[in-house]
DNA sequence: CTTGACCTTCCTATGATGGGAAGGTTTAGA
DNA sequence: TCTAAACCTTCCCATCATAGGAAGGTCAAG
């Protein structure tokens, strides 16, 4: 199949079905006479775990790893289990700083009139962040 | 003060002043007859006030927004409010997403013998997916 | 044989940041 | 007074994953 089916089927752009095979993160499938690419069903197979991957967050680079923790069937589950809970830490150390910073306007926020007054303590935390320290 | 200084006592990088300065972000400051740029302490106090807008999750663009919202004497703090809360669920919009991938995973991991032997779940997710839907 | 829907490669951009090269300036010390 | 170190300047490149678009070749249906 053509590459816009392959697209189409695997949920992967075109766009990123040429730049994974430019990166080496997939093998680099052969061509017609013409020069299109022709995918078979283990190729779209490999584009959606890829897929399937990034949307659990992992980098391209991490994928790359994983796809080659799936092809070597003689890899411990172990590995596996301990390079997931690796993302899982890494995924709670982005979500408790992004809690801390929505934490910390939505206090701001709280402190705030939000009326049609000038003076508002979100801006006078931003423009004086000493005051963080000293309140 | 030079952009050394300033770097210093702002906690931006002289790296980036000079790109703030770039993209319009901070005025042109003066330059000496040399071209070394000088700061006031005015620009050392904007430059902070960016760098606690960055570490609050702004982008480059909202700060610049931020920054024209504490020049403007006359806004009202109820739009500084708005703001401040729009930034806030754009915030627990990306920690659901984050969370969303961390809870999948976990739970992958919690059926993932974790031992020596090939068989992985985690694995057979990702190659997959369609069992999500089916299991 | 034409037209439209494909496909190809190549270049550009995004956002925020850092690295580094090549070269000019300033300052402190010998 | 000279020199070396520590500054500063601009300019280019890289990151990461993705998308847009141009210029041109191919294929299939009418």
């Amino acid at each position: 199949m053509n590459i816009g089916e392959a697209a189409r089927v695997s949920g992967v752009s075109a766009k990123m079905v040429r730049y994974y095979e430019s990166i080496g993160l997939i093998r680099s499938v052969t061509r017609t006479q013409s020069g299109y690419r022709v995918y078979s069903d283990d190729d779209v197979h490999a584009l959606r775990f890829i897929r399937r991957a990034r949307s659990l967050g992992f980098s391209v680079d991490e994928t790359s790893q994983l796809l080659a923790l799936w092809h070597d069937k003689s890899r411990a589950s172990a590995d596996v289990k301990a390079f997931a809970l690796k993302h899982v830490a890494e995924l709670e150390t982005k979500i408790a700083e992004l809690q801390a910073m929505s934490r910390t306007l939505q206090h701001l926020a709280s402190h705030c009139h939000g009326n049609d007054r000038p003076d508002c303590p979100i801006l006078d935390d931003l423009a004086d962040d000493s005051s963080r320290a000293s309140r």
